[in-house]
DNA sequence: ACAATAAGTGCAACGACTCAACTTTTGAAT
DNA sequence: ATTCAAAAGTTGAGTCGTTGCACTTATTGT
């Protein structure tokens, strides 16, 4: 449905849709909001849902049609993330192999370390310290699997289908999690990577 | 896993425990039996806690003394596969690489094509297509990660705190997952091992 | 024979999540 | 300007996995 205003002047800033939109927006971010402080505060178990309602000043059934479940109160605004993850593959610099944009990538999303940001480092302490956050955010992460294999598959020429591509799609995925368990997790991320750019470049005609 | 054993020369030897082991085994074995046949029946989400007990003939929380979670009921006696796991690395023949190795030997496990065994191919079926079986079984699967890398380590002369060896063991523990969302699991898991393969070679000395 | 130990029971509860019925708000079409 | 349907939100009861507690019963080592 394209929007055809016959004033100019009320679609200027980005998408301020209608008020209804605005306030549902609105209400999702003061739950978002309110659960992310409570956890900072007393930790993820240690808060209940119906608490986090009651300072939203919402009911629980309105909660859970914003959030299909507890996890997923802390992981909002995750859009475009897949975009970017695909983006940078796509628009790698010249001669650069797949794996090594998926290392660089990964290196420079902060998802290893927060440096300097104290916010978001404690964001990251919430989330690594919680299991049930950890295996939550790694879900979402591998969901990305298919789209990324697509991409390696367009770049490198490789049948659609090929195996190879889901497999380095999901390695790649996985190995930022296999580094957080290392005490050096970029030099660990790096070296993980370095296993899989020789095995791919190998695999290649 | 149920009682479905492959080889029957396999079979526990007769511990000659107490009398109170045996009844404990017992009704452990009456829960599990009874909660992988419900499964069958109904489908894993549709068949409750208390149903089970019920059909065992126990109560909930004799249940949960004997499983920890709903999804443990379902991988019953999954010990020793760690071991099997580990030697196949470390006693493989001359001059095979260790990703050679694990490749064979996830070829091996019927962790992807259960051929002929009709009551094994349900219960494959059972557990990938109820995503919490899914999950449960590949977090258990993943708990041998350390395991295995500090073998790799030992195989391979790197250090015992190298990276590479953990990201190989997490990739080789994650491939058969990669491998059964594709239509032909087998090649899919010996395609994502070339790619391991290639790598690791490039990676000795 | 006798405590110590462990298995099992019953019940009540908690927290996450769902469902159905209902009220209010909002965006538009008439 | 009125009317109407969809969407957002509320309320309350209920399911389901899981735990805690107090209690009984069976087995074991001494």
């Amino acid at each position: 449905m394209p929007d055809i205003t016959t004033d100019p002047a009320a679609t200027v800033p980005p998408a301020p849709q209608g008020r209804r939109e605005r306030k549902k927006a609105a209400t999702r971010k003061a739950i978002a909001d309110a659960a992310l402080r409570l956890f900072l505060e007393r930790g993820y178990d240690d808060v209940g849902i119906r608490e986090i309602a009651d300072a939203a000043d919402v009911s629980t059934t309105t909660l859970f049609k914003h959030f299909p479940v507890k996890e997923a109160l802390v992981f909002d605004e995750e859009d475009d993330v897949e975009a970017a993850l695909l983006t940078a593959v796509r628009e790698r610099p010249e001669g650069q192999s797949v794996p090594a944009a998926l290392c660089e990538h990964a290196l420079r999303s902060r998802l290893l370390t927060a440096d300097g940001d104290p916010r978001f480092a404690a964001f990251l302490r919430l989330v690594n310290d919680t299991p049930a956050l950890r295996d939550y955010h790694q879900r979402m992460w591998l969901r990305h699997t298919a789209a990324l294999a697509r991409v390696i598959a367009e770049e490198s020429g490789f049948p659609a289908d090929d195996p190879a591509c889901t497999a380095l799609a999901h390695f790649a995925l996985e190995a930022p999690r296999v580094a957080q368990d290392h005490d050096d997790p970029r030099r660990a991320v790096t070296r993980a990577f370095a296993l899989l750019e020789a095995g791919w470049s190998a695999l290649n005609p």
